[in-house]
DNA sequence: TCTTGGTATCGAACCGTTTCGATTGGATCG
DNA sequence: CGATCCAATCGAAACGGTTCGATACCAAGA
């Protein structure tokens, strides 16, 4: 592949020079220029990003981990990101954890090796031994939907305290009182909050939460589905179902159907962040959605504020906490008398 | 960040000695490998891979272009993919081309930039300049799902041809003769080869092809929702619909039961690549399903071989053409009487 | 005519590595 | 005991760029 000096050849002047015209960083006359611009279409010269960064000391590479590739939710935060991101000459360069915790250090070294400029992650693991690798890298992290405690990393989410209330105080208004609760592993940063907006509004509803209507399903759609199977056949069960995400979310809804139950009519069900596409299709499931875009437009301007220099690392944290929205679907309806 | 001269000095020796030692390369002696090791922790050194790169002349470096990154099927493929390539010290730079061909040339060039040791893409346009620049391009490229006309790179897919051939053989058994078919723009090549697929089922089955119930809706949901509105309000109407793809099906189920008609009692849906997490949802819509897995796993095995150097550019033109599988819903039924 | 100053160009050092061709010192051998 | 050989180590030259401090040239001012 053609380098700079085939082109400084090529157009019979020194390497210098044609750095300097290509770059627009020194004076050069208007026939050099002509020539150099001749001699680079010539060659078909592209400049070597690798070696340019090595120089600058800088990096166009911004890393990028991602929880669950699969999970369309994080299709979307991806798309979204890199539509800012991949400008003049930035991109991206994606790992996909595939929920699995153990991938997540690995990764993060092998970013740092890379020298990436920055890296916008959502973490899965929260500990303290992570914690203390975040706080050491020294590279800018934004951390996004779930936090890591300990950490003063710069941090996006949407309210999800908040996400599990409205729906929890919607179901009550409907007139539930048996509402079963399926949510994550509780080590999760974002399992527990949900859990938390679950049994506040609960509490705010006046209504007794009974421990057995708690189950922790992984956010997978299978334990989902047995542990639905396992509440609904059960002499006293639930009149609604509240799961904690959209995979949970479906299995719940497959389980009733299998057992005969129809949604609404006997049971209502609810989900976390059933993203549009599937929540189109019968019953129209009862969501609140997280605003994808608005997370991924902060992450990935406070990104380029540091890739640019401009913010300051150790300086206050910064946290951009957006508002769910609720969306009202056919899947809930007040419980049978 | 410390440097191969930091970790030098620190355990007194020189620079080459510790490059010698830490790629295994060279004769080091237990005792001075032991003091390297010691250094390197103390200096916390992480070897540039940009300088490595730069000086071993090749890269650790994959590109992947996705045609948008919002649809599960490219995630599941960049996934998949990703836990093939993300290997030792590989990794995949990513960008989305979120269905706008007139991104596709200005991504493969910042890839080249980026000096890529190779590109996974799944290619939105196929026109002849296009496959100009790739014919030139000198970066191995494996194409994915879609097929660039005019040239020999590798190229896996799935039988866009006999999937909606399966369908429609499938809605035809079933007794079905007003068969409709929404697909995407003539222009591109699985769009093509899917409405080749449907008319050559159709032919087979000794049913003619009526020109007003082939519509064009390119892969969008709101623009089959409209298609199928009109169709389904036309006095003589489809008693089944074949969508090409998984948007177009989710809008067409949408449209018939906007209009009060049941799926499928009313009409059959058939979509192309409805894929598994969302077609769990009521009615779990008839689809055939590509083997993501599968084209992914080959995808990224020849790449590795092109990246090793195993494969040689210009030989035979490689392709892999998976048999796509037909998964039997409960959104398909005889026709009404 | 001798500075001064600005413009265009160049040479060389450097970024962080790898790698090739020395150099050193001891052990082995005839 | 001198010639060989091998293991361990090192110095220096790359890789493809950027950038700083020359240098050469020419016009303007004293």
């Amino acid at each position: 592949m053609a380098t700079i000096r085939d082109v400084a050849r090529h157009a019979g002047v020194s390497i210098s020079t044609v750095s300097l015209a290509l770059n627009g960083t020194g004076p050069v006359s208007e026939e050099t220029r002509a020539r150099i611009d001749a001699a680079v279409a010539a060659v078909r010269y592209t400049p070597n990003l690798m070696a340019q960064n090595l120089k600058r000391g800088q990096s166009k590479l911004v890393g990028m981990v991602l929880g669950d590739a699969a999970n369309p939710f994080f299709g979307r935060l991806f798309g979204t990101i890199d539509k800012q991101i991949s400008g003049h000459e930035h991109m991206l360069i994606v790992a996909n954890l595939a929920s699995d915790p153990d991938r997540e250090l690995r990764t993060l070294t092998l970013l740092k090796r890379h020298r990436v400029a920055g890296i916008i992650m959502t973490p899965l693991r929260n500990d303290p031994e992570f914690a203390a690798y975040l706080n050491e890298i020294d590279v800018p992290v934004v951390l996004v939907d779930q936090d890591v405690d300990g950490t003063a990393l710069d941090f996006v989410t949407s309210d999800h305290h908040r996400g599990t209330e409205m729906l929890t105080e919607y179901l009550a208004r409907l007139g539930h009182r048996r509402i079963a609760y399926v949510g994550g592993q509780r080590s999760m940063w974002v399992a527990r909050r949900r859990l938390e907006g679950f049994r506040a509004a609960m509490a705010k509803a006046d209504i007794p939460v009974e421990p057995e209507f708690e189950v922790v399903a992984d956010y997978s759609a299978d334990l989902a589905y047995d542990n639905v199977i396992r509440l609904m056949s059960a002499p006293r069960r639930p009149t609604a179902i509240l799961a904690a995400n959209n995979y949970m979310a479906i299995g719940a809804l497959q389980a009733v159907t299998d057992l005969g139950f129809r949604c609404p009519d006997d049971v209502s069900i609810a989900g976390i962040d059933v993203v549009a596409w599937s929540s189109i299709v019968m019953p129209r499931i009862t969501t609140v959605e997280q605003p994808i875009e608005d997370l991924a437009r902060v992450a990935s301007l406070w990104m380029m504020e540091h890739v640019r220099g401009e913010a300051v690392r150790g300086g206050p944290r910064r946290c951009h906490i957006a508002e769910p929205r609720l969306v009202i679907g056919h899947s809930c309806a007040p419980p049978p008398k």
